[in-house]
DNA sequence: CAGTGGTCTAGACCACTGT
DNA sequence: CAGTGGTCTAGACCACTGC
């Protein structure tokens, strides 16, 4: 506790270790404004100053004449930020998936670096197929750090449901926040152009992403290469 | 403005309409809050929170001691994530470019929506011309409200530098604060096709962009087209 | 130095929830 | 009804800026 800091940052600090420590458990109100109020000794415009933060950061929510509560991590919301494909009335697809291989390797150069995988450090490598309608609809590879996913190997990958991140959180507590993406259009090799039923002369899109933690540190390197015939993609600049 | 909102909220929209009617301008500082407290018959504490609301919203900046400033929107960043080509050092090449010409014509149905243009209103249309280093780049189509934008008409447009969205913001007080980008891969027309230098069978990358003001009113619809193999798109989601 | 935003207090009244 | 969060006020003092 920096005594430096202002008095809502640090209650804000100690109201977040309480939850990280589990004594206030989601879905469960916390002490009443009043009543950190007095505990803490600062005024409720503090209190509600702190708690205000951690509502915007979604850690809390507040319920007006029932309290406040910590908020169960809501996988949906953070998903359909990375889903970006549309369909021709412009929704949003989430095809069904399937994990094909999961094996440990040597990352090739791109994804150890967005991984900063160090020397002898490996990564895990899924080899994913998504579908739609019968028809396969995107090839992806991903890429994950060993040293945190290592028990992936011991998993049976094909179990696996149509949504990774969902997993990620339960299973290794990596919470994917962000991702940078980069998107070009090239031509598939064979085996590719094989695995998506299409001429070796049709372009196919190739996405690839960098998935980060809160924090900023990556989680994920994923290449997701699909038929650019059907592609659609959308994005709000702000 | 509605009587039944909070008041820190009909002061937040009064400030925003402010800025989006250009009187309170990008990097220019607000009034004081003190200044707000009077003029508003509101506690200083309730502008602060009108003012919390801009700034989390990344239309306002505080300096302390200095005061609070809008935000130049950081749009020109973006720009440059589009159809940039990456040289050997991998720095961003920044294409020339040049209107090619500006008529009044009656918008097609999708700008024509995009732009809530209604009944007898027209469009004006741009066709732009993107180059990098003598190679046809980019070729872009358009429409702008021929309501705000009549007088584009009677200027020399072939005189523009590259950017436009300085220059709506300099003669029209138009500022582009955000927009969404729909992304698409075709085959070009064969006029397309000439002006690209590329064969029929080519795909070419289609930028459907609606560019709005701070209030989210639409400003611009624009179609950008370029050849596919030099295509490469990056954004950073959160 | 005067003026700005940053923090903090100690109240007030209102709107909503559950009993 | 009592208890919760939601809004709002009128001050106070501090930290920083520019002159």
């Amino acid at each position: 506790m920096d005594a430096r800091l202002p008095l809502y940052q640090r209650v804000r600090d100690d109201i977040l270790g309480h939850i990280a420590r589990g004594e206030w458990r989601p879905d469960q109100p916390l002490p009443t404004e009043a009543w950190l109020s007095e505990n803490y000794e600062v005024s409720m415009g503090t209190i509600r100053k702190a708690v205000n933060t951690l509502v915007q950061e979604q850690i809390l929510y507040r319920m007006q004449g029932r309290g406040t509560f910590v908020r169960r991590p809501q996988f949906r919301d953070s998903l359909f930020r990375f889903f970006r494909q549309l369909d021709q009335d412009g929704e949003t697809v989430v095809p069904d998936s399937r994990v094909l291989s999961c094996v440990l390797e040597t990352p090739p150069a791109a994804a150890g670096k967005a991984l900063a995988i160090e020397g002898q450090d490996g990564s895990i490598r899924l080899d994913r197929q998504r579908m739609l309608q019968e028809d396969n609809w995107v090839h992806e590879q991903i890429w994950l750090p060993a040293e945190r996913f290592s028990s992936l190997l011991q998993m049976d990958v094909a179990a696996l449901g149509n949504l990774l991140y969902p997993f990620y959180e339960q299973y290794f507590g990596e919470v994917v926040a962000s991702a940078r993406e980069t998107l070009t259009i090239q031509l598939p090799d064979a085996a590719l152009a094989a695995f998506l039923e299409v001429a070796a002369d049709q372009p196919v899109v190739n996405i690839e992403r960098v998935a980060c933690s809160y924090g900023g540190r990556p989680i994920e390197y994923r290449i997701s290469r699909g038929r650019a015939d059907r592609f659609r993609y959308q994005i709000d600049i702000s």
